[in-house]
RNA sequence: GGAGCGGUAGUUCAGUUGGUUAGAACGCCUGCCUGUCACGCAGGAGGUCGCGGGUUCGAGUCCCGUCCGUUCCGCCA
């Protein structure tokens, strides 16, 4: 061992030891005749002392690590051997946990020189320095105490949660990276086959087929950490390429089971690993909200909780008034939704077009508003269009008091709720509605098993997976119509992010089949498509279900981390590179050979 | 693919209406200093102002193009 401990750990009770210590020059403090060094490892700081007069031990010996001690620079490893002092009283560096003390060095040992770092590691001179300074000398950045702290607590996170899961009698079980293209979803990473030229593994998008297959095998409770792979563009909350989902499955269980497994769990971790309190509970439970009710009241299928502003439907009001953008809109088969936000009247004529601007980004024509002036004065530009009166009980519908603001979304449905909901977000963010201190955590349930097709491809598509059970089974496919068919499927939000989607899964092929008919897929289809899946069920599947929550998001929103970058250990950047290593690169000709793969010349 | 913002020293930034030799802080180098802990003091090095073109007597600054970064939208459970 090139050290007897770490410096993090030396205290008082010390004091007259001889030690040795290993690890970084932190900073150090040239004073001629002393030098001060302050030694840093992964636990901490102690700082060691060179001084020539010192009598820990011979003379000569302490003179010659006081001489070498000269040419020490930062981030130059060094092993040392010297006894514990305690610093006088008025000494005491109270910031440090080792500042009662100091080591008097005898003997020094330069294990390894260190160019000069980009950039500043001392927590205090360290400004926000350029991501892609810190990607590319990640392993220079790791040392910061702050990204280790962070590594540290993604640790402990995932130790819980597998204690948890172990706990309750789940298996955690390795399923394949090496796995197969995926007709729905995002788009894949391929791998090619060296065998079968042309052919192409694909990195999975979430072990969901294979966790299905589990429960057909018989494991009845399955866990893991499981490394997910979708080739998207990148977000603040989206790293690029690969994440890690806590993917869970079991079998014979119904939706409220998935939900009493799941729920404790995310209270316990809310509690353990950030610093909010959870309010929103009903009977100690998460609020379950139907997703149209989400839709209607919150304009988005992952609402913001936090904050109260609710947006309500006025389509029969305003149908054939003289307001001709409400009045089109109801006649093409729209609706009127309008929002109002408490103390809204405050927005400039700039933040109201910046609003504006925001709704017409989600397909809004445009975002008509009413302010409550004092002594009940409405002003609107829309007034003169919809009279006094109508303004008025308008007002008294969404219970608006002076000093409010009232928006309004005229246009289809789904265009009313996507634009209106995000101005209700921004609204709560510039009032200064979003509470850090506070967690709602709320199931979205209810989804809609079928939506219209967007591209005109398909009449009917599945509006999430089509591995959802649909409500009231087989019955439910051939009687109602398609569009209000409701799936056993649900989402669990946080703050207003999405941390988890699950399912009770379809587990009949019987219904599968007609499941994939209504969106036009012919059996044969299916067969091709979701082969392993529909031949498995055939041989006697359970009743299952499960969720997967995204775990670097989940404890990013539980610690409002700016980035999900910052809890990887070695993140890819914006463009999906490691700036580190270099990839991805390119690769010789040898090896696309032996996979039968030209590069196109441009 | 689209939009906003940005690119000046190793790092973080300032740079006025277009005007002399482009600045600051930290870092780096040299020297001095025995009690500092953001040590101090004295001195010094360090710049293709992202790149290309244009306007001008003169461009970091204005115009056009382009590249790169970043956030958002599209996309994505």
């Amino acid at each position: 061992m090139l050290r007897t401990h770490t410096c993090g750990e030396l205290t008082k009770k010390d004091v007259g030891r001889e030690v040795e210590l290993s690890g970084w020059v932190h900073s150090r403090r040239d004073h001629g005749g002393i030098i001060f060094i302050d030694l840093r490892d992964r636990y901490g700081i102690t700082q060691i002392t060179f001084d020539p007069s010192s009598k820990v031990a011979d003379s000569l010996k302490i003179k010659k690590a006081w001489e070498e001690a000269d040419r020490l620079r930062n981030e130059w490893v060094i092993n040392v051997k010297g006894k514990v002092v305690a610093r006088p009283d008025n000494m005491i560096n109270p910031k440090l946990k080792t500042g009662e003390i100091e080591v008097e060095v005898y003997e020094l040992n330069i294990l390894n020189k260190s160019k000069t770092p980009p950039f500043e590691l001392n927590e205090e001179k360290f400004h926000n320095v350029k991501e892609q300074i810190r990607l590319k000398y990640r392993f220079i950045d790791l040392r910061r105490p702050e990204i280790q702290k962070l590594l540290d607590l993604k640790d402990k996170f995932i130790r819980h949660i597998r204690k948890y899961f172990y706990d309750k009698g789940f298996t955690e079980i390795q399923t394949p990276i090496l796995a197969n293209s995926s007709p729905e979803g995002a788009r894949d990473f391929l791998v090619p086959s060296r065998y079968y030229p042309g052919k192409f593994y694909a990195l999975p998008q979430a072990p969901q087929q294979f966790k299905q297959l589990l429960m057909v095998g018989g494991l009845d409770k399955y866990f893991q950490i499981a490394p997910c792979f979708r080739d998207e563009d990148p977000r603040q909350d989206r790293h690029y390429g690969e994440f890690y989902q806590l993917d869970m499955e079991m079998s014979f269980v119904e939706q409220e089971d998935i939900f009493n497994i799941m729920e404790p769990l995310m209270i316990e971790l809310t509690e353990k690993f950030s610093n909010k309190k959870i309010t929103g509970l009903k009977d100690g439970k998460f609020l379950r909200i139907p997703w149209k009710e989400a839709m209607n009241k919150y304009g988005t299928d992952k609402p913001d909780l936090r904050f109260n502003l609710e947006i309500k439907d006025i389509t029969e009001m305003v149908e054939g008034c003289g307001f001709g953008v409400f009045a089109n809109a109801i006649k093409d088969g729209g609706i009127v939704h309008a929002l109002k936000v408490d103390k809204g009247a405050q927005f400039t004529r700039k933040e109201i077009d910046e609003l504006t601007e925001l709704a017409q980004s989600k397909g809004a024509k445009g975002l008509a508003y009413i302010v409550i002036k004092p002594n009940n004065v409405l002003q609107s530009p829309i007034i003169k269009f919809l009279g006094e009166e109508l303004a008025q009980d308008i007002v008294r519908r969404v219970e608006a008091q002076e000093g409010d603001i009232i928006f309004f979304g005229a246009d289809k449905w789904e265009i009313v709720c996507a634009s209106l909901g995000a101005v209700r977000d921004k609204c709560g963010e510039k009032l200064g509605l979003k509470d850090n201190n506070k967690a709602v955590w709320c199931w979205i349930v209810d989804f809609p098993m079928y939506e219209k097709g967007e591209d005109g491809e398909r009449e009917i598509d599945f509006s999430h997976n089509p591995f959802s059970m649909p409500q009231g089974g087989l019955e439910a496919l051939e009687n109602q119509n398609p569009l209000e068919i409701l799936a056993w499927q649900f989402d669990l939000v946080l703050n207003g992010f999405e941390i988890s989607s699950g399912a009770i899964r379809n587990h009949n092929p019987e219904i599968m089949y007609k499941a994939f008919e209504i969106a036009g897929y012919t059996k044969e289809e299916v067969d091709n498509k979701f082969g392993a899946m529909i031949r498995a069920f055939k041989y006697g599947a359970p009743p299952h279900g499960g969720n997967a929550p995204g775990i670097d998001r989940l404890l990013m929103v539980l610690n409002d981390l700016g980035s999900i970058r910052d809890i990887y250990a070695f993140p890819k950047d914006g463009q999906g590179r490691d700036l580190m290593m270099n990839s991805p690169s390119e690769v010789n000709k040898k090896q696309l050979d032996e996979l039968n793969i030209e590069i196109k010349e441009e």
